[in-house]
DNA sequence: GAAAATGTGACAGTTGCGTGACAACAGGCG
DNA sequence: CGCCTGTTGTCACGCAACTGTCACATTTTC
């Protein structure tokens, strides 16, 4: 599940913050000041951080920074100040954007889920692939439609994971064969009906593929 | 260099923007619609688009879905409209980042420079040829023209990546028959049959190709 | 104008792919 | 142990698409 941590110092701001967001699927965490916030990260990481602009103690800037030494976490600041000069300083800083309180939560959660879109492409480790309304997740095991778990088998998930692994590109039979059975040789129309059998389960129109589909000649693949 | 497409149909506006953002040491194109803005992308792509969401013809929605099945380019958004339902929309649809007119160019900058901070660690996408308005990805088994897939058959497909390897080069007969069908000797007017196939579906005027021409005596080239 | 080279339409044989059926097999459970 | 359920690999059928060949048209060369 998908995790934030909220710094911010008003209560009334924090504690609503944190219930929408948990209202929309994520974990949260709080944190009243940036020393709180960033002993929080360091401890338990979050995908992704919230911070004021105007803390106690520690200021947000530094909180950013701070929170950047670490590593690639997407930063959201939320301030009450709207002025350009903060909007860079913040930028410059290190977070990768940038709200005018009153935050519509909508919208706060679409520019989050924008983000984790875009770091996740970034990352060095792929804890998980999203094609369109499918999530798959291979360290986990596990694969949704819609939010929705799909019962998927041994040799479809594998099957499913190698070729997310190459998304938009085709691999051959052969390929699938060695990679999934690790077959050297043998009968490659075994790739075609467990491709079949994974299309009824991930595919609105299985005779229609919209995600897994075939390249005559070539192969299957996967794609956005 | 960064560079960045502008689309936008407000010209005062669009050459304001192009003015600031080459101040600030980025190379910018422009367009006035979104087919336009896709066009461009497409032959000469940008590192960032900056995109409006009132463009007559193709709107800003449906400008930013088709530049996102294309690559994962940032993608901002510049709009009149505040409300948080267009944002939310505009994210949803591929945006990285929205925002409302008029808007600070220290701020825009700011905002990019962040984004292309997340969007570099993005790894590259698949290789692809591009030859005017054609586009080859071997690897993805895949062949657009104008952006709109191409049906070709899996010779005709090899026969164009044979040639797209050796831009400008002519390739005999011979040479084609040896790579594309792996045939050590056979009947040479093979190629020629496959050639027109081919032509009728990636020319505009099949008899008078620009791209797929012949040398006569000594066999095909594709030249740009 | 003749010969050589190339373009092109038609066609029949072949191939590639989706699919349903089925038997073998493994694992869970009473 | 036997039964049941879910998974797997094999096969055969049928449709649609593709391929290679040929004949004939067209263009180029000399």
């Amino acid at each position: 599940m998908a995790s934030v941590l909220v710094i911010e110092d008003d209560d009334r701001i924090r504690l609503s913050l944190a219930l929408a967001l948990e209202d929309e699927g994520y974990a949260v965490d709080q944190a009243a000041t940036a020393e709180e916030g960033l002993a929080c990260q360091r401890v338990t990481p979050a995908d992704t951080v919230l911070v004021d602009l105007m803390l106690p103690g520690l200021d947000g800037f530094e909180c950013i920074r701070e929170l950047r030494r670490a590593d690639e976490v997407p930063i959201v600041v939320i301030s009450a100040r709207s002025d350009t000069h903060d909007i860079v300083a913040a930028l410059e800083a290190g977070a990768d954007d940038y709200l005018v309180k009153p935050v519509a939560v909508k919208e706060l959660c679409a520019r989050l889920r924008a983000l984790r879109r875009r770091a996740r492409a970034s990352g060095p480790s792929v804890p998980t692939f999203a094609l369109g309304d499918l999530e798959i997740r291979p360290l986990a095991g596990e694969v949704t439609r819609r939010g929705q778990p799909l019962a998927l088998t041994r040799t479809e998930f594998r099957l499913l994971c190698e070729l997310a692994e190459h998304v938009g590109m085709v691999l051959s039979r052969q390929q699938l064969l060695e990679r999934v059975w690790e077959y050297d040789y043998g009968d490659h129309r075994l790739v075609d009906v467990h491709v079949g059998r994974l299309r009824q389960k991930i595919e609105d129109e299985p005779a229609n593929p919209r995600h897994l589909v075939t390249v005559r000649g070539l192969g299957y693949k996967l794609q956005r």
